[in-house]
DNA sequence: TTGGATTGCTATGTTTTTGATAGCAGAGGG
DNA sequence: CCCTCTGCTATCAAAAACATAGCAATCCAA
């Protein structure tokens, strides 16, 4: 139908479609994580709220990544709106550890520019 | 210097730049998960064996993927060639269990996909 | 010292994907 | 009937990704 990455065909990072490689093809398109994290965190609802949730999403990318995640079986479309599947709950649990790490990880960032920045302030002495 | 999604900034999926977002911004990008992937699985290589790995990805694109990843303190470039920080380490360590959710994933759809199939072939009964 | 072979890319032109914005059609409710 | 909310589609511009060719800087043996 579309361009969805189904394991065992090619996909992107593997000609056979290794579901790993299917999932990151899948995951690795632009608010695809986002979307699901939203969803998993705030409830199911609505295609606007679910847009607004993100901020800054355009519908047409967001109606494309809910049609991805959707075929990819992860988000169902019920009376209550958007929502997760059970599996997609599964996913966003595993995506649960990125959101602590990325904490560190931000220190990380903020450390490195600090020291950056001291390195550019010295080079004017 | 480029549009590397830095905590603190506005990124998608957060205008305050949230972490979190950040993250997910680095990692939607195509190809990020997968080469981080690559680099932890495989070990320390050199631009071509990891363009290699990723079995269909562009120079292009691998370049700008290794800059965004190093620009994130996530892999770094040695003598022996790419590999993942200690930071990328504990980010793929992170994806590891995202293999064993794509293998479940994989039946799904496969069921999904078996079941789709029987109906169609019903409808044309 | 010179002719490969390897490495890390860049250049170029094309195709996809995203993004921004406007707006439409259908389902209620009043 | 009018208004609102909902789930989108249409359109056009911009950015990202893709495919392919090839270059400059090692390195290494002859």
């Amino acid at each position: 139908m579309t361009n969805f990455p189904y394991p065992g065909k090619p996909v992107r990072g593997s000609k056979t479609g290794k579901p790993t490689m299917a999932l990151f093809d899948l995951l690795g398109r632009r608010w695809a994580m986002g979307v699901l994290w939203q969803l998993c965190q705030g409830g199911a609802c609505t295609f606007r709220e679910l847009q607004s949730r993100c901020e800054s999403i355009s519908p047409a990318v967001l109606n494309s990544r809910i049609k991805d995640l959707r075929q990819g079986l992860l988000v169902e479309h019920t009376s209550d709106g958007y929502q997760p599947t059970e599996l997609g709950q599964q996913l966003a649990a595993l995506l649960l550890p990125f959101s602590e790490f990325a904490q560190v990880w931000a220190t990380h960032l903020n450390e490195q520019n600090q020291a950056t920045q001291k390195d550019a302030d010295n080079e004017c002495d």
